[in-house]
DNA sequence: TGTTAACTGTACAGATCTGTACATTAATGT
DNA sequence: ACATTAATGTACAGATCTGTACAGTTAACA
């Protein structure tokens, strides 16, 4: 498989199946969404746990590497860096297609703490809150470990309402949460 | 079917859907864990969608009342009723075979607006939002609908970092941002 | 151009799943 | 005791899903 197709299949498949589910997208209903044959998907994955587990994978960097981006472009003062995190988010929610959490809903299909899923989506999660804590260290919070506690409490949660539609701009509420439990008006 | 088989079926059916997830429990599965048998589970329900919306409810219905009772009593002050409830849901954590919350899983199995057991799951949180915006109003807060909101993205959040054990007592912590946003010290 | 590697399409075996049919057994009420 | 209802067990049709086989086609490249 040449590396461009091999990025195609992941790419596509991770919409797919962020669309659709895992137990409910079939290995032939990818091959018809992402134009790929289902020949040359099983001459690289050695089966559809391969194949999911190299998608959520993919989805860690690609999320990761797109959050710390936009946080990066929407602000330089490391304390409101903070609070853009969820400016983001709403970003994020405001998508057409968003539908929840790619990690929250893989460990909702597979919920032993045992299975790779369940594992990659707790992994996931944890260098997240790394990146919460460090992003609250650079603005000088001492207790920066609660800090990003709360900000991964917030985001989990921000994220279950926007999924459920529960209120809208659950982000900017729960940015107003952050803003008053640090004490600090975002400039 | 007796109301009293009817009654088991859905409890523990309940328990086989919450433990495993819908799509990947099969009806046959569902005969053999409940004891009850494929025939009685078609005879009521016409389809397996209709055992699971009816499942769902049921789920409506005990989580909600659980809850509330829990709340009432462990506390008869009305201001501290708000943060028992995260007393409560540590307990819900720390029980056994704790898989987060039905009303996520069925969301994330089911992701359109249009289904049922999306609908079902939006219409439980909405629910749950309104008797914490009562408690809210109950302990005198002029702003409880948005409290109501803090504590719905609070508990959210501690339910997923309770499920991905992201870090221990997510709830406690989840109430400590609560004590802090109301700016009361609960008893 | 000719050879090799990448890729497709189709067909299929085997497993599993939903829903139904039907004959049989257990429970209930009169 | 007897009729009726509740419930079981098994078997099955039809659909779907995973993974494989294989022949044919396209693309890369010397």
């Amino acid at each position: 498989m040449r590396p461009s197709k091999k990025e195609e299949l992941l790419e596509k498949s991770l919409k797919v199946f962020y669309q659709h589910g895992f137990h409910a997208t079939g290995v032939d209903f990818i091959a018809k969404q992402t134009g790929i044959s289902k020949t040359l998907i099983y001459s690289h994955f050695s089966n559809k746990d391969a194949l999911m587990s190299a998608v959520l994978e993919r989805r860690d960097t690609n999320f990761r590497q797109w959050l710390e981006a936009r946080v990066e472009a929407l602000s330089t003062d490391p304390l409101s860096k903070l609070f853009c995190v969820f400016d983001a988010l709403e970003e994020w929610f405001d998508e057409e297609g968003f539908k929840g959490c790619m990690f929250v809903k893989a460990s909702s299909e597979f919920m032993e703490p045992s299975h790779p899923l369940y594992q990659q989506s707790a992994a996931h999660k944890q260098k997240l809150e790394l990146y919460f804590s460090q992003l609250a260290k650079e603005a000088g919070l001492a207790n920066h470990a609660d800090i990003a506690k709360h900000i991964v409490l917030l985001k989990e949660g921000a994220i279950n309402a926007a999924h459920l539609r529960m209120f809208p701009k659950p982000a900017q509420h729960a940015k107003q949460m952050l803003e008053q439990l640090i004490g600090v008006k975002a400039s």
